[in-house]
DNA sequence: GATAATCTTTATCCTTTTGTCAAGTATCGC
DNA sequence: GCGATACTTGACAAAAGGATAAAGATTATC
């Protein structure tokens, strides 16, 4: 069972907005994606899949940028990884070339396993949102803020969208 | 957040092996394949995974065959995924190329929860050893025996190991 | 000892996932 | 309008994971 890199990073790229929503709001993708360390050609695919989402909203052009859509309060981990992997959780029950032949389909113990792991996983997954992710829960959240200043919005004061 | 096909089809065999211990002991690999609808080079590698870590025994050679080193009551899904992938679940913290540079470790909100899913989800699978697998945790594992008995082992009454 | 049945191992191919490149489109400021 | 800045998109390359093929090693039976 593993989290993928499109779900990792798309993640911290919302962690990054997330912060920025609370500073100047709207930050460049070749600005996340030097805090991230990755290509800003690659910030800029885990982008427009979270866009077309619905989670973040682009302005093109000079001065443009990306920022989240809505309150960070308002996205839960749940709904950010559905958005970059359809789903938050992908088991069997019956994958690949089996799957036609599975004559287990209702009674199969493993399946009834991978529901209730799909279970937990969301239940934590829908109690965390984007702000708790950045704020982790603690103070400790300054840090964070400090990484954002290295790179500030240059449009805090403009109202946007 | 997903699980792999070797992790899926692993357990599937140790399942076939699971029941095969209440039967007649030991499976051919062409027979659990055969069952699992997948091919037997397929299956001899699965079954090599699983040897290798100890969970599986085989003796090669005319009659001989794969089967459980233990009893499926003493076999957890935590120990088969930790054979099967390495970990029952690989989340990040700080994979690629931005964990060199990752400044958050300790502090990180994604990390924190990665880890209480990861809690989560041991958890569950701790608690779920492969004869509960087989038996559903209810009557229903008479199908499973059924299916069992359409290719019978052959070594039912031979002591082996 | 020869043969057939069976597991073992290595190499190879295919598919999916990741990541990069390059051309395109939109906006602002002059 | 022109150029600089930025997002958008589709094609492509690299890497990882999944599946197959083929040759090898081992054992029971005759």
């Amino acid at each position: 069972m593993k989290v993928s890199a499109t779900e990792e990073y798309g993640l911290r790229c919302l962690m990054r907005l997330a912060v920025a929503w609370g500073t100047g709001e709207f930050m460049t993708i070749p600005q996340v994606a030097r805090l991230e360390g990755l290509s800003p050609q690659h910030v800029a695919k885990l982008v427009s899949i979270l866009r077309r989402a619905g989670l973040v909203r682009s302005v093109r052009g000079m001065n443009g940028g990306v920022g989240l859509s809505r309150s960070p309060k308002d996205v839960t981990m749940t709904e950010a990884l559905s958005a970059l992997a359809g789903t938050p959780v992908r088991t069997g029950p019956c994958i690949g070339p089996s799957a036609a032949g599975c004559e287990m389909v209702g009674t199969c113990g493993l399946r009834n396993v991978w529901c209730r792991i799909s279970d937990v996983v969301t239940g934590v997954l829908d109690g965390v949102t984007l702000a708790d992710l950045v704020m982790n829960g603690r103070p400790g959240a300054a840090g964070l803020q400090q990484n954002a200043a290295i790179e500030p919005a240059r449009w805090g004061s403009g109202t946007r969208g």
